[in-house]
DNA sequence: AACACGCGATACGCGAGACA
DNA sequence: TGTCTCGCGTATCGCGTGTT
């Protein structure tokens, strides 16, 4: 214990959590080895003196590759945050001295990049033009990824169900319902009476498997006697979504937030038919491990004041 | 079985920087 | 200024796997 302990606070360098990494990455010396810009044997042998300083291995050797060892696993997990970590720090640094005084860095799930963020940072930008803004536009398990690592402060999107986030704190923000939408051009003329019969034919872009809404999406077919559409196309992307139902005969299920904007554009229509169980729960998340940087809480405040008078707003 | 190949480990040495 | 440490280089070895 007491030589693990020296170790880490005396020679375990980030050059070392580097390796460690790149190794974890590419499970390869070579490649790790070209990644990083030295030889081979300077990995090999750098990874040897790690482990011989900690005392136990870190990867197992195979000829099929290499394999992390739980302590490993552990190294790495924590050498990458480490890794964030001074990122954070170099990317503030530089901040202060180009005179930007505070940054935020926020993932966000598509639908949310095109209806509520762009609101969001021109409000935060009004009050604080000198607060940097970073943003990642991705799905939630990517997002998820980068908070653990510390390479976001924030996400903004669906909330994740609550038993499986022990390592987040989280904010509900507004529920958006979800509403089915076709294309303005090709909307069906009997538009307020339309039944659930009237799309059988249309395509369908449907969630993909897996998705949060995806099972809830299925129910509703089965209860309004709609045969899972065999014509169907599986999206998350938001704009691909919207780009199929302008360009073809196509059915969707989109966030009304969403509707409504491309509605003003003249390019979507919102179809009158009931969806009761299908709403998105938009919050906030950031991780409990680390505290709130200034410009994060910020954007939170201006996040709850933005969502205030949204028809599915949150009390807070 | 013999061989080629890929990959990680080892031996040895060099250059740069820290320090007495 | 000499010595030591660190980080990395080249050359080479040993092992496992795939191919003929």
């Amino acid at each position: 214990m007491a030589k693990l302990d020296w170790y880490i606070k005396a020679n375990l360098k980030p050059r070392h959590m580097q390796l460690l990494v790149a190794l974890d990455n590419f499970r390869h010396f070579g490649q790790a080895a070209q990644y990083l810009n030295v030889s081979q044997p300077a990995i090999s042998k750098s990874l040897a003196e790690i482990e011989t300083g900690l005392g136990f291995s870190l990867f197992e050797r195979s000829p099929r590759g290499l394999r992390l060892t739980p302590h490993g696993e552990c190294l790495v997990r924590y050498s990458r945050t480490i890794l964030a970590e001074l990122a954070h720090a170099r990317d503030e640094l530089h901040a202060i001295s180009n005179g930007v005084v505070n940054r935020v860095a926020v993932g966000m799930l598509p639908g949310i990049s095109l209806t509520l963020m762009p609101k969001v940072i021109s409000k935060l930008k009004e009050t604080s033009p000198e607060t940097a803004v970073i943003t990642r536009e991705a799905q939630m398990d990517a997002l998820r990824a980068l908070l653990r690592t510390g390479e976001i402060d924030l996400i903004v999107g669906l909330m994740p169900d609550r038993s499986q986030a022990h390592d987040v704190d989280s904010q509900t923000l507004y529920k958006d319902p979800m509403i089915l939408a076709v294309g303005q051009q090709h909307a069906p003329e009997n538009i307020d009476t339309i039944g659930w019969k009237a799309l059988e034919d249309y395509l369908w872009i449907m969630p993909p498997i897996g998705s949060l809404v995806r099972e809830p999406i299925e129910l509703i077919l089965e209860q309004n006697e709609i045969p899972f559409p065999a014509n169907h196309v599986e999206s998350i992307s938001v704009i691909l979504n919207v780009g199929v139902l302008q360009s073809t005969r196509a059915v969707g299920f989109l966030p009304t937030e969403v509707v409504k904007q491309f509605r003003s554009y003249g390019q979507l229509i919102g179809l009158p038919l009931s969806l009761p169980t299908l709403a998105y729960e938009v919050g906030a998340m950031w991780s409990k491990e680390r505290a709130l940087s200034p410009g994060a809480e910020r954007m939170l405040r201006i996040l709850e004041e933005t969502v205030v008078g949204l028809p599915g707003a949150a009390a807070t």
